[in-house]
DNA sequence: TTGTCAAGGACGAATGTTCGTTCTACCTTG
DNA sequence: CAAGGTAGAACGAACATTCGTCCTTGACAA
């Protein structure tokens, strides 16, 4: 018998995934052929058959590892010290694979799942669940913020949790869709917000 | 010469973008074929052809509809009474043609096109420069806000700018993904900024 | 260590399907 | 009735996937 080494087919699946993630970012889901996975890999495709059952299959692996680490991102905050509510941003900068890509492309790939959620049930799902526990986090978050008597305890928690993960989604859009610009600069960012968070309670013209 | 009245010209164009663009919004661009679209127009290859020279072309029509919808919805809101700097999700409400779908898919197909925007630089340039005009009109806001000392002048008005149009984006993606419960109701999400907004300045743990 | 072997792994041409698009014949209209 | 509009079959290209073949690998006996 001439089993390969487990840590071998890991390393053929990362390579399959990680090649299938730069066309995805590149071309999105429905755009990219096999065959450009397939170049990318430097793979033939037998060989990409045997650890992936389908091109579907492939794109269900990297969403969902895509979401994982989004999750990751949240949780990590959960157990951290407390960080301003204007420091909410930064939780996306820790999405970030480093052998593939700069946040950048973790942004732009964010904006290909976020797409194919809208078609797909399955990873519409998964998303919904992700985004639900980071509601909770930053709910959490801002509940205690409450407590503290840094923001008005009027509010449900929730409902400011909201507004900050529409944030945090709009800062990856900007991201995705203007790359490295001053816009897309988490300090700016928060400076940006900061200045709004201190803006006297009645905002009306 | 039988030339048919140009109005029915502009209808059977209307027919086809409406078509193309609920089948867009179900399937997103490139997972949509065109006999879905034929078959939504309820038309013949042939007929949908005469109107357009190629799916292409319908993806690129559909999008810059969607964008100008986008950026009429923003240069309404210069002209109008200045609203609270919290009002500026509801610019997004407007961004809804009536025969088509209610906000939801107008949401929805704001994310396709942010997504095709990654990989079509023609695309991606309308985009910036609708993106590019709404931040004029946004930082315009902040910076009245400013003037009047509801909001501090030390940050430059673009960040705040970047923070609101962020939060517009986010919002849409929310709305997009999570459909119509409280997550996505304008009103909530208002109380929520407004929440944020009269936070004291401080905000850290 | 080394030679042998069976099974796992990789390849890439082949397959059937579906795609976007075109073409020709027919119909409708002013 | 002529020109514009429509239909739907037909086309080649490109697609995802499979298959037969060949190569590589690790286990094991010597």
């Amino acid at each position: 018998m001439a089993r390969m080494p487990k840590e071998h087919l890991e390393a053929r699946r990362r390579q399959i995934l990680d090649a299938a993630r730069r066309c995805f970012i590149r071309n999105g889901f429905h755009a990219t052929s096999m065959q450009d996975i397939l170049a990318e890999a430097e793979l033939s495709a037998g060989a990409v058959y045997r650890y992936f059952k389908s091109k579907d299959d492939i794109i269900a692996a990297t969403a969902s590892e895509a979401l994982a680490e989004l999750a990751a991102a949240f949780e990590a905050d959960e157990s951290a010290a407390p960080p301003g509510l204007d420091d909410i941003v930064d939780v996306v900068l820790q999405v970030d694979r480093p052998p593939l890509s700069g946040s950048r492309e973790s942004a732009q790939f964010l904006v290909q799942v976020w797409a194919e959620a809208l078609r797909s049930p399955l990873l519409r799902t998964k998303l919904q669940t992700v985004m639900e526990e980071a509601r909770r986090v930053v709910g959490g978050l801002v509940a205690r913020h409450q407590r503290h008597g840094l923001l008005s305890g009027d509010v449900p928690a929730e409902q400011v949790a909201d507004v900050l993960m529409a944030l945090v989604d709009g800062f990856l859009v900007s991201r995705a869709v203007y790359g490295h610009d001053g816009r897309t600069d988490s300090a700016a960012f928060r400076n940006g917000l900061r200045a709004l968070m201190s803006a006297s309670g009645r905002a009306h013209g």
